[in-house]
DNA sequence: CGAACCCGTTAGATTACATCA
DNA sequence: ACTGATGTAATCTAACGGGTT
């Protein structure tokens, strides 16, 4: 697909943007330069899709290095520990309770003491042991009414495996833990697709059924995708304000050549120059017309030739 | 055909802020 | 002026259904 940018004129929406492009890179930072997108409409899970913005139309300078950015959150394991000791596969860890003990501590600071109390219980295996400070304030109490009322089949609805449904009252939207959020998170970093054979043991392991493990990567998955979205949206921009700056500038360069070639006549009855540009490493040359002349050496070099000069596609 | 995924949407939970007693 | 309770809009996100691969 091509890269639409319109000159010194209302930008066009990027087509890429109505298909986003699977966003997917080994580390999950993520990394973008502008350029042609793939057309390749296959979208594998996992598949390394770093080369979709390569040799495009706008080529990134070599000063212009690619935008990347990581919009991972800092687990607490991260927070707590150098890089290094991160949880290579957290379903294969036996537990999180040290870890996020130790991350409650760290963390959770501020007011909302109480509210984080209820909606992060003690651990991501215990869901939802009540911490009774939340009796501290009425709204805590009310919170808390509004938790046990929900808990009734809230913890049937959490455990592992036990997928007895709503009995026909409305859904109900069961916040997890920060716990099982980090972990999930922690994850998702590993891999952001899960066999089935991963979905189970991570769902075992934080007593979630399987598809909400499911959901919550695809949720994520969307999430990253968006933020993602933004960040190209706004670099284009950007690109786009460049290059009109740059259009601007060389029309402006274009008219002053014009006003001198008209205030000169004769200028302009030297020897036709004709400029040569070498798309791979865009130097020009100046050539005068009987070197010209001869074919150049490289098949892929094009000719400018003034005053008709015109921008190369 | 079933499984996995994406996408758009819904709705519950949370947060931020304004208002009032 | 300050504080706590309450209401409301905005935001986040778990969950769902349908379409696609």
């Amino acid at each position: 697909m091509e890269l639409a940018l319109s000159l010194g004129d209302t930008p066009k929406p990027f087509s890429f943007l109505e298909k986003p492009q699977k966003i997917l890179s080994k580390d999950l930072g993520f990394c973008m330069t502008t350029g042609k997108v793939s057309t390749d409409g296959g979208e594998k899970s996992n598949k390394s899709d770093d080369s979709r913005f390569s040799d495009g139309p706008i080529r990134a300078s070599s000063s212009d290095p690619p935008v990347q950015l990581d919009l991972l959150p800092f687990s607490p394991v991260q927070r707590s520990q150098p890089s290094s000791n991160k949880l290579p596969f957290p379903w294969l860890k036996d537990k999180l309770g040290g870890v996020t003990e130790a991350s409650r501590k760290g963390d959770d600071g501020g007011g909302d003491q109480e509210t984080a109390a209820v909606s992060s219980p003690n651990s991501a295996v215990s869901s939802f042991q009540v911490d009774f400070s939340m009796f501290r304030s009425a709204r805590g109490k009310r919170d808390f009414e509004q938790l046990s009322a929900n808990n009734g089949e809230g913890e049937a609805d959490r455990g592992a495996g036990s997928d007895d449904e709503e009995n026909g009252m409305a859904r109900k939207k069961l916040r997890l833990t920060k716990d099982q959020s980090a972990f999930l998170e922690e994850s998702f970093k590993e891999h952001n697709t899960l066999n089935p054979k991963q979905k189970l043991a991570l769902a075992k392991q934080l007593n979630l059924r399987a598809r909400q493990v499911e959901v919550w990567f695809q949720n994520r998955r969307a999430r990253t995708k968006l933020k993602q979205t933004e960040v190209d949206c706004e670099y284009l921009k950007r690109c786009c304000e460049t290059l009109t700056e740059e259009n601007r500038r060389l029309q402006k360069e274009l008219q002053e050549l014009r006003a001198l070639k008209a205030s000169q006549p004769f200028y302009m009855q030297l020897p036709a120059t004709t400029l040569t540009m070498c798309p791979s490493c865009e130097r020009v040359v100046t050539t005068t017309a009987a070197a010209a002349a001869a074919p150049p050496a490289a098949s892929n070099h094009f000719s400018l030739s003034p005053p008709h000069a015109k921008t190369a596609p």
